[in-house]
RNA sequence: GGGAGCAUAGCUCAGCUGGGAGAGCAUCUGCCUUACAAGCAGAGGGUCACAGGUUCGAGCCCUGUUGUUCCCACCA
């Protein structure tokens, strides 16, 4: 106490501080205890090659608000931390660096590449880490994990070996995606369609018999290196008579069979499809149904292999257009028609995903995806906002086996060995020396690594200890909530449910609450390529954590799309200054005195005005947060603070500190410093290093706001006839500034005000506040006034007379009065309107047919008053 | 082809289970009123996309239309 504040509140000189100061205080650290109900949340863990953006901003700050919450509540409130190894970005950029020093992934070998990417991670692996803590995230980073480390190698292989002992998972040739950079195969959820210009090439077929040919179209020609059919529909009459007839591949010279099949659509193209089953996941399950022979014609990276003849050793791309040529000198080319269609493009590196014949393992998805859509369905797992359960259960319901293998060293290798001896694949938890049929030592273990969304799905549980019971797994799991992005629903959430259910038999996490991706100041996605991204390290440089986050926070919905403003961020600045500078008010008066942070025994109305209002505040924000209406909640502290606390209550005590009383003064301190902190604690979840640092320079109880008491709401705090009294003040002021402002008059001129008023008690109440806050030299209070010459103000209650004969324009004011007089007959009209609406008063609820009965009065009595001025006015 | 979101002040967006529309920024007018000019006091500005419907009452619920964004599937 007593230190001195900067006149605006520099987040630099703060932060860094608060924050070694909580983590000194170990208060982001949550112990097992049986006493407290635990809340938890499991972050999505980064990449570890990434640098934190705008999303992960965003994300991070929802998580941080609602454990920060839920921590103050008395919760053992677990946040827990960690990164993903992340097996594809990771070993490109690895490989990547390599290749600037001219070394393969071949030339150093499997061991040396991987303890080259274990000091990658090392070096780099934690830099997304201090960025999350400049955030100010109250993550319990004893409890750090990596999605690589050993205890989730041990789930990994516990989940691997009791799926595959179970059947789920199975080894087998399938036709698959295939990336030709990465060079790995990749699951369908990580192929993009994008839609890409393209051709259709119209070719020319001829029938062996020399009687014909047939008009086809493809979008890759080169693939016709592999056709082995062409296909038709059964049904099609214009080619019944050929069905079962050959063609001559032109070019390769094969001859190939028309075969007929009611997946080709008669009314598309020329109703006439070449069947490559080696590189079409279509013509593939045509070849499986006619018998027809797989000739794969690409290799690994795209290169056209020794089935493709002269092509052989070229790239994929350049074949086509070589083809093409081609075709056209010999005249197979019939036309060139340019089209636009979808092209699966890896979501990794945006290459052309070819579709591949390739031996890879799979998980049998129909029986996990089933518990996981009831799961659901039955509402153990909730989605916020809800729609997104549609999103969900149309992924699961249509989901297909997921193909988990990947041909990358990063990453868990798949625990599965082959037996050169019999053949058999020993699948097992431990290194086994031998074969689980033939005991022959001759095996070796599988070369790839299972996707990084395989060890992801296992999060929530494995960072507790599964699969060993351990305390916290038992007390932390199911977790709460789920904070993510709309984009991971299917990568992350839905595999997290099923593997919860499967594993554990519990779902992850009671909610997920879902949010969206942050657009450029235009509408645009934030992205590497574009470089339109804004470094939110940057921004807090500029404007501070606490902008950021209260930023991040406001001015969207859950699960919308937001765009970044600087201007909106400036917006939460200069709220961050409003504080700092209602602090420094409070500290200024505080000089001098003891204070503590308690209420005085007896209230005047202002402050039973305020604590009333703080109050409802108070009951308001906690339960839009149990909605997960962050934004909502957000905002209405930034209103209570500033219109509320700031532009009344601050003003008033500036009053009441000059008040001869020093009780008053004294009143006045300890109501201050009590509403502030009750604001500070409602706020330190949104922007926890202000609200803290302001906590420790006033008289408070505990050691830091951050693990203070949340506050709640209190009957005895409820003061409505207060509320109701400084209403009628504030109406008051807000004519008489109303007027004077219109009037050009200068709040250096003071003038004598005159109240003719029903309740002359409120105002006689409310007489040094309308005294310095309406500019008055004198408040003169009365059932009538006869004023002539004056301003006249009407509100609710009263009629308000400010004697400025200079000022007074007769006409405008006459007109004015007119003006406002109509206003509220209209009002009256409609109100009366609806008491005499039979509907109305025999369906509305009453508590609306009461409010409508009020505004009726009210306004009775307002046009009375408008009447009367107007009178004495003439 | 299937599905979803959005359309509210000049701009960016709030508006919870239906009870007569709000904020920030911008604009205009006054103010250095000793916490804050990153501020204070005022003002203007909206047929809540359009058309129907349900209801005593619709920005909110239902149907359709238009525009826009996205997701899924995929057409060789």
């Amino acid at each position: 106490m007593g230190k001195e504040l900067a006149k605006a509140y520099e987040p630099h000189e703060v932060e860094e501080r608060i924050y070694e100061f909580w983590l000194k205080g170990n208060y982001f650290h949550t112990e097992v205890d049986e006493k407290k109900k635990p809340y938890t949340i499991v972050i999505p863990p980064p990449n570890i090659t990434g640098q934190l953006h705008m999303g992960h901003a965003l994300d991070e700050t929802l998580q941080d608000i609602l454990i920060r919450w839920r921590r103050m509540q008395g919760y053992a409130a677990l946040w827990l931390p960690g990164t993903d190894h992340a097996s594809i970005a990771t070993e490109a950029k690895i490989v990547e660096k390599m290749k600037e020093e001219g070394v393969t992934k071949e030339d150093i070998g499997r061991d040396g590449f991987m303890q080259r990417a274990w000091k990658w991670k090392e070096k780099y692996g934690g830099t997304i880490i201090s960025q999350i803590k400049k955030m100010g995230c109250s993550c319990d980073w004893e409890r750090e994990r990596f999605t690589l480390d050993a205890g989730c190698s041990k789930a990994v292989k516990e989940v691997f070996v009791s799926l595959y002992d179970q059947g789920l998972i199975y080894r087998g040739e399938r036709m698959i995606n295939w990336c030709p950079n990465c060079v790995t195969s990749i699951s369908d959820a990580e192929v993009d369609f994008t839609e890409k210009d393209g051709n259709f090439w119209h070719i020319r077929y001829p029938l062996t018999d020399g009687s014909g040919d047939l008009h086809l179209a493809t979008t890759r020609p080169e693939t016709m290196l592999g056709d082995t059919a062409v296909a038709v529909h059964p049904e099609d009459e214009r080619y019944q008579h050929l069905i079962g007839k050959m063609v001559t591949l032109p070019l390769v010279g094969r001859e190939i069979p028309i075969v007929a099949d009611t997946y080709v659509e008669q009314d598309f193209g020329t109703g006439v499809v070449k069947i490559t089953p080696a590189h079409d996941p279509n013509d593939f399950e045509v070849g499986l149904r006619h018998n027809l022979p797989v000739i794969t014609v690409m290799d690994e990276a795209g290169i056209i292999n020794e089935n493709g003849g002269k092509y052989c050793g070229m790239d994929r791309l350049d074949v086509r257009k070589k083809i093409v040529k081609a075709l056209d000198e010999q005249g197979f080319l019939v036309k060139v028609e340019p089209i636009k269609h979808n092209v699966g493009t890896c979501y990794r590196c945006k290459t052309v995903v070819e579709p591949r014949i390739s031996k890879q393992w799979f998980v049998k998805m129909k029986p996990l995806s089933e518990p996981a859509v009831k799961a659901v369905e039955q509402g153990n797992v909730k989605f916020v906002p809800e729609r997104f359960d549609k999103i969900y259960f149309n992924w699961m319901n249509h989901i297909k086996d997921w193909c988990i293998s990947r041909q990358l060293w990063w990453g868990h290798r798949i625990p599965a060995w082959y037996c050169t001896d019999c053949g058999e694949i020993t699948v097992s938890r431990e290194t086994p020396d031998a074969c689980c049929k033939c005991g022959s030592a001759h095996i070796h273990q599988d070369e790839d690594t299972l996707d990084t969304w395989f060890s992801s799905a296992l999060w929530p549980f494995s960072t507790l200890g599964w699969p060993d019971s351990t305390e916290a797994l038992q007390y932390f799991y199911p977790t709460n909530t789920l904070v993510t992005g709309y984009d991971i629903i299917f990568f992350w959430v839905a595999r997290m449910i099923f593997s919860g259910l499967a594993h554990i038999g519990k779902v992850p996490f009671d909610t997920v609450f879902i949010h969206g991706i942050v657009r450029d100041a235009n509408g645009v996605k934030m992205s590497k390529s574009l470089g339109n991204g804004i470094d939110p390290l940057e921004v807090i440089a500029q404007y501070g954590a606490d902008a950021l986050r209260f930023m991040l926070a406001t001015g969207n919905s859950p699960g919308n799309d937001m765009r970044y403003s600087p201007e909106k961020v400036e917006a939460s600045r200069n709220f961050a200054n409003k504080i700092w500078n209602a602090a420094r008010f409070i500290l200024m008066n505080l000089e001098g005195h003891d204070i503590q942070n308690q209420l005085p025994d007896v209230l005047s109305i202002e402050d039973q005005w305020i604590i009333s209002s703080l109050n409802r505040v108070t009951k308001e924000i906690t339960e839009n947060l149990e909605k997960f209406e962050l934004g909502i909640a957000a905002q209405k502290i930034y209103d209570f603070l500033w219109d509320v606390f700031c532009d009344w209550y601050i003003e008033i005590a500036k009053i009441r500190m000059n008040a001869e009383d020093a009780q008053t003064e004294q009143n006045s301190r300890e109501v201050l410093v009590w509403v502030m902190i009750g604001t500070l604690k409602l706020l330190h979840p949104f922007m926890p290093f202000i609200t803290e640092e302001i906590w420790q320079t006033l008289p408070h109880q505990g050691d830091a706001l951050m693990v203070a008491q949340w506050p709640e709401y209190r009957e005895e705090l409820n003061f409505p006839q207060a509320e109701l009294e400084m209403q009628r003040i504030m109406d008051v002021i807000y004519g008489v500034r109303n007027r004077r402002a219109e009037m050009n008059v200068p709040p250096s001129r003071k003038t004598n005000l005159f109240i003719a008023t029903a309740e002359p008690q409120t105002f006689e109440n409310g007489k040094a506040i309308l005294h310095k806050l309406a500019f008055a030299t004198q408040v003169n209070i009365g059932n009538n006034f006869d004023m002539q010459g004056a301003v006249t103000i009407v509100t609710n209650d009263a009629r308000v007379y400010i004697p400025m004969d200079e000022l007074v324009d007769k006409k405008a004011e006459m007109i004015r009065l007119n003006k406002e007089l109509e206003t509220a007959q209209k009002q009256l009209l409609q109100v009366s309107g609806k008491l005499n609406n039979q509907g109305f008063l025999s369906k509305a609820p009453v508590d609306v047919i009461e409010g409508v009965k009020k505004d009726f009065v009210t306004l009775t009595e307002r046009i009375h008053l408008l009447e009367s001025s107007i009178q004495a006015l003439q």
